[in-house]
RNA sequence: GCGGAAGUGGCUCAGUGGUAGAGCAUCUCCUUGCCAAGGAGAGGGUCGCGAGUUCGAAUCUCGUCUUCCGCUCCA
């Protein structure tokens, strides 16, 4: 590679994790889970910013995914669901992973990678010892027994233990929508093609989480099943991937730092006949934000089988009966709020040191304002406060009057709040306030009057 | 699960056997009033947890939990 090839490869966000954790921290957007009690492994809990970090992901997906669609609904199925679903759907067989150590330099390999000869570009072809068994790629020892682990959670619903019944944590919100495919398609009087929407938590017995909240045991998903006719499939899927790209860009994400990578043959889901990620470059390496996979008729067809009802749909033109062809958009809401922070994370000298900067776009901010009065001042506070309280009818505002105007300045930037509305002495007779930029740092006054039009105008566009 | 590293106030860390420290952050008062100002003060840690050795443990030993980096995973 010629050097300046090498330039022209896109950099990973210059933050570390490690900054990023701390600032979550910090600043109340994540904390980790059950800490008081030495924490709990995997699992987060979402602060005061972080709540309204996640629910502006949430609803922003689901107001462009369905509400503003005439071809989308929502559905919020449930979390637990009987062992017979999740036997339909291939999870309970095919979401095992068969996991060999070796004895000898305890390294970890999945024995279906083995057999399929993935390691092969780093370590060769598969190796044999002389009783055909299969031998560690690395070092050439002696692998254990192959053990499986499932990767749902397995759980039991009834009181008594012998007339209990299994019951899993769905691994995917996706089989809701299936399952109710029936019920939504005579309820609404959808014709195809058509989707169902959901945004819900999902739980993996993951055997390694980690990443900060990029890979936990419990997470949430904001998924979509699109069913069109079979052939017209390839076609809908190459429009949702174009869509899905676009939406991560409309809200600010870095162009050079994300990109859409289609699926090797061998690395496809069971369900799946093509996939493409769109991924994020994480400062750890790429990393997936969404999966968007054509699932083929392979979910309805066998829940058919299953359940014993059909689940087809009859096309009026051609007077038949089908099993239509879904294409799923499936990203992760935690995982989309952990991308917009680390993108939007930016340091500049200062002059006292370095100004921290987290560049929300602005529908994303969690604090969409600060009310700021330049003094403690009686009169100023008392204005102040009634500016606040008619702006909190709409946005998220936070009220601060503490220590000098630059430090609470530091204060907004560092948790991405993209305006900052002063009250200063002048107010008191001009009625009129100074609204502070993030980004450009410019500073507009503006008549108290105003005001309102003025943030409407801002956020509304 | 295995290997490596690490757990000390909210954050970043110093402290290696003798009564817990710093910077930043937070809070109060005074002063100032548009980009991390100054002064005075305050709160906050049984050093992850549990045993053991010792007259005495943040410091040594063992166990355990958690985190980070690999193997694995994929929203």
């Amino acid at each position: 590679m010629s050097m300046s090839e090498e330039t022209k490869q896109p950099q990973p966000a210059q933050v570390t994790m490690d900054t990023i954790v701390s600032l979550c921290k910090r600043r109340g957007f994540v904390f980790p889970s059950s800490e008081i009690y030495g924490g709990f492994g995997s699992t987060y809990d979402y602060g005061p910013l972080g709540v309204e970090l996640l629910r502006n992901v949430r609803n922003l997906w689901w107001r462009e995914m369905v509400q503003e669609r005439d071809d989308v609904v929502g559905l919020e199925a449930s979390i637990l669901g009987p062992s017979a679903v999740y036997e339909a759907s291939g999870h309970v067989n095919s979401f095992t992973d068969p996991l060999v150590d070796c004895k000898q330099c305890k390294m970890r390999w999945r024995l279906d990678h083995l057999l399929e000869g993935q390691y092969e570009a780093q370590y060769g072809p598969t190796k044999r010892d002389s009783h055909d068994r299969i031998i560690c790629p690395n070092c050439g020892g002696e692998l254990t027994e192959p053990r499986n682990f499932n990767l749902m959670f397995k759980t039991s619903v009834g009181v008594l233990e012998d007339s209990s019944s299994i019951a899993y944590l769905r691994p995917e919100t996706a089989q809701g929508m299936f399952i109710n495919f029936n019920n939504v398609l005579t309820a609404t009087r959808r014709k195809l093609p058509f989707g169902i929407a959901q945004i819900g938590k999902s739980f993996r017995n993951e055997i390694t989480p980690g990443n900060f909240v990029f890979r936990t045991r419990e997470f949430e998903q904001m998924e979509m099943e699109f069913f069109v006719k079979p052939g017209t499939d390839d076609e809908w899927h190459n429009y949702w991937i174009e869509e899905r790209h676009n939406w991560y860009l409309k809200y600010g994400i870095k162009p050079e730092r994300i990109r859409v990578r289609p699926h090797d043959k061998d690395e496809l889901s069971f369900y799946s006949k093509a996939t493409s990620d769109v991924e994020y470059l994480f400062p750890w390496g790429w990393g997936e934000l969404e999966g968007v996979a054509n699932r083929t008729n392979y979910d309805l067809t066998n829940h058919a089988k299953h359940s014993g009802k059909d689940l087809s749909y009859f096309d009026e033109e051609t007077k038949e009966h089908i099993v239509p062809f879904v294409i799923e958009p499936a990203a992760g809401a935690t995982r989309t709020a952990l991308t917009f922070l680390i993108d939007a994370y930016d340091e500049e000298p200062d002059k006292e040191g370095t100004r921290v900067v987290l560049r929300f776009h602005k529908a994303i901010a969690p604090i969409k304002m600060a009310v700021l009065p330049l003094s403690k001042k009686e009169p100023l506070v008392k204005l102040a406060r009634q500016v606040e309280k008619s702006l909190r009818k709409h946005w998220t505002v936070q009220y601060d009057e503490t220590q000098a105007i630059g430090r609470r300045y530091r204060r907004q930037d560092e948790i991405g709040t993209p305006y900052c509305i002063t009250i200063d002495f002048d107010s008191l007779n001009d009625n009129a306030v100074t609204i502070r930029e993030r980004d450009s740092m410019e500073q507009v006054r503006l008549p108290i009057p105003d005001l309102m039009a003025a943030m409407h105008e801002r956020f509304d566009s």
